[in-house]
DNA sequence: TTGTTCATGTCGGCG
DNA sequence: CGCCGACGTGAACAA
């Protein structure tokens, strides 16, 4: 481990340091006063001002006001580094292929420069994902309907992959689209997508149900899965357990199976994890 | 102007620089070896590595690594940073309610501390979104389709706002999606949530034409798009014409107006911007 | 505050 | 490398 660290460098001072950082694979911060131009996927610039530039020995650029987690302006990984000076000002680029676009960052003054070995210990453990949520479910589908058995995640339809494929207790087909928090319109969408790709694959006289399981649903939603005749099963992502306010079960007397339909899964003696 | 720097300062000196800058409203990076837990949304937590630590005034925390655009762990805008030493160690910790989320570094040893202030200068000129594509056929419609008047934008329906609400050249009414980039199937979901909306909304004899305009569409959406009797108009963001390899421009005969619809756009004398 | 959608989204996984 | 969908998405904007 080692930190350079300059203090209102000159330009050349700071080219000799970047071109050295580089090479070592350093991670880079420059702070100073600088404009900032990009060209790519779209096209911007960002008058002259005091920012933190971050230069990551993966390609990446960060461009970061003194507001907001996103940087104002950036380059993605796997793009290339080049310093220069020209015209008295320091020009940093980053540049990559596919998509092309290019980041400038001019500096006027450089107020600080710091090239840091910033190796090891990347890897996080996160909890509470979507993931999470398919493991509650498999360990018990019940969570989903009494007597809904699951058959296959990420089974593959005309309209893509679905999260969990199974059958209820009739043996009509289920699509189950999981989301690990309140969901708007566009969840029921993609449920429908499913939904029908499947429906047009088993043949047009089969039904198919689908199921949306989330934390919650927003109300227009909830009349869109209504209208398509979808259903909602509200569940935790973290507990895996139905949330405290566990109203909007989704049964206000129009879901399509009037028939003795449990939906109240049996909470507590679930043998959890193996 | 000012910048701070300590090198390898204790974390008594850390504490008292921490608290000074973030009373001056400074932006400060922290070097160091640490841990970093994360409680809120999910969990996580993150083994002793080197890290770049950007606190902001504006309460939100970034933790980097070597690698990735994105911070490893991070706390958003508006939480609050408090700093403390215990058991030997710093610990840095954002907080904030709504959600409630908490992020802890615990730094076992601080290689470089900074505090900068980095007022000024944030607003972006940013050109080549989807905003500019709506722009340019609001300038130019017969882009879309010779005869298309468009007749208001955001247009809201029990489905969303649409983009571009307006009528065919026989007073059919469109509901165009713009896309500023190759679009995917939730694209076309999105277009069909609208269409059936305003078909259910004028009345179940209405027709209603959706037509997706973006540079490019991927095969599986084309098919989707197909399915659902949804059209597809190729316009690039930034030209606002269409792009340089125009194939598939939807007629495949099997766009379901099969009167004499001229979807040939003539190019060249529009007027363009006031 | 909640709802909805855009984004230079970024990122990972699979074919 | 393209397609596809999740993400602690973040950020802007309207209701």
């Amino acid at each position: 481990m080692h930190a350079t660290t300059l203090h209102r460098p000159t330009h050349r001072e700071t080219l000799w340091e970047l071109e050295e950082a580089f090479e070592r694979g350093d991670l880079v911060t420059v702070f100073g006063r600088c404009t900032v131009d990009y060209d790519g996927r779209a096209t911007s610039s960002l008058g002259s001002g005091n920012r933190l530039v971050i230069l990551k020995p993966d390609g990446s650029t960060l461009v970061h006001t003194d507001e907001k987690r996103t940087p104002v302006n950036w380059q993605p990984p796997g793009s290339e580094h080049h310093a220069s000076v020209r015209d008295g000002r320091l020009r940093v680029r980053g540049t990559r292929r596919n998509p092309a676009e290019t980041l400038d960052v001019h500096f006027e003054q450089v107020h600080q420069f710091s090239a840091l070995s910033v190796t090891g210990g990347r890897d996080l453990d996160l909890h509470g994902s979507e993931e999470d949520l398919r493991q509650h479910v498999l360990d018990d589908p019940s969570l989903v309907e009494s007597g809904f058995i699951p058959l296959e995640t990420e089974r593959e339809s005309a309209a893509g992959p679905m999260d969990i494929y199974g059958e209820d207790g009739d043996g009509t087909p289920v699509v189950v689209e999981l989301k690990r928090r309140r969901v708007g319109p566009s969840a029921a969408s993609q449920l429908q997508r499913y939904v029908e790709a499947l429906h047009r694959e088993l043949g047009d006289e089969s039904e198919v149900r689908g199921i949306l399981v989330a934390p919650s649903v927003t109300d227009r939603t909830s009349a869109l899965l209504d209208e398509e005749g979808l259903e909602f099963v509200a569940l935790d992502p973290d507990t895996g357990r139905p949330p405290d306010g566990d109203t909007a079960t989704g049964d206000s007397e129009e879901t399509q199976n009037t028939e003795e339909t449990e939906k109240t899964a049996d909470t507590g003696d679930s043998e959890g994890t193996s």
